[in-house]
Parts: structure tokens; sequence; C-alpha cells
DNA sequence: TCAAAATGTTGTGTATATACAACAATATGA
DNA sequence: TCATATTGTTGTATATACACAACATTTTGA
């Protein structure tokens, strides 16, 4: 199972799974199936929503749950 | 179409296809597909090759060619 | 408040990733 | 050189990613 962070990126955009299904080129269905982990991502479709949402690819998909965005965020900060 | 560097990884480990195949624990005959671009890894396969390699998963795989290894080593040198 | 938009759920169909087997071709090493 | 390991090829079977449709539920905004 790969863990994502399709759905905070997206809403962090206010986007609609609409907008990025479209933006990525996929049914809009497959979006909630990846948000709700029903499936993973193929790699192809990894790399264009890294790529969309302008982070690097292991930003958006790890083998291992995330962290809250912010949670690292302040982690990253407590460490300078 | 997702391009990858399995084959130049793997081989400068001196490790066979079954070697490899063992290590991430898929059939020797699905790296083979992999190497010569029959089909993509998936997500999963992707970062556990990646992962094997102890390298970023940008650095095996890319949704463009690659350069060489060898030529993109040759390039970061020049950059500096 | 109420209509429209967004999301969730269920179901069916198709494409593709992977397993596995058999055998051919090629490379490698004693 | 010759046996063995490695790789390539073809074929069949299965699991999963994705498309699409219909409808229910929830959220949102005028």
């Amino acid at each position: 199972m790969i863990y994502n962070r399709i759905k905070i990126l997206r809403t962090e955009r206010g986007l609609s799974r609409k907008d990025l299904a479209e933006a990525v080129d996929v049914n809009f269905q497959t979006i909630g199936y990846l948000e709700r982990g029903d499936y993973n991502a193929s790699l192809e479709l990894a790399f264009k929503l890294a790529e969309f949402f302008e982070v690097p690819i292991d930003m958006a998909f790890s083998p291992r749950p995330f962290k809250s965005l912010a949670e690292e965020l302040a982690a990253k900060r407590a460490a300078e």
C-alpha cells in the first residue's frame, strides 16, 4: 500500500476532484479512489500529479504513512 | 510511458535479474519486462526498487528519457 | 432554506502489471 | 570447448488501475 497526500494538496489549492482530474487527464472518480486509498496510482499518474502540484514525487507519495504537512513543517523548523 | 534506469543500476552492482527480483520480491521475468520497457512498474514496485538501489525515485524513474548516468554526472561536474 | 455542487458508493467493463511456464538464444566461466 | 547461467520470447492466467454510469449523501453558497 502506498500512502498519498492528494487530498490535502488538492484542497489546499481549492480544487475539486473534477478540477484535478481534468488537469491530469483521468476520470474524476479515479481521484476519489486514490484519496480514499482504494487503490494506488500508477507510476505514470503519480508523476503527473506530482508535476501538477509542483512537488517532488516523494512529497506526494510514500510507502510509509505521512506526517501531516503542518507537523512536518514544524519538525523542519525545529531542526534549524 | 515511464523511463527507468533499472538495467544500469542493476548491472553496475553486478546483479542478475534473478538477484534483483528476489531482493524486491517479484518474478525475475518482471524485471526483464521493466528493463525492456514492456510495461511500467507499479508505484509500489518503483518505491521498492528505488529503496533497494538507495537512490531517490526520480533517479530511477522518469516520465522523460534519461541522460546516461555518466553524462549526467559530467554535466553536474561542469556546473560546479 | 434550498438548489447546486461535491463527494461517496456500488456495479460493470477494459487495459495493464505481475506470475508463471516452456523454450530459444546468448553470454560466461571453468 | 562445453556446461551453466543469463537473458529474450511467447503464451496463459490473475490482480489491480482506471473509465464510466447511476444514484445516495453531504457540503456549500446564494
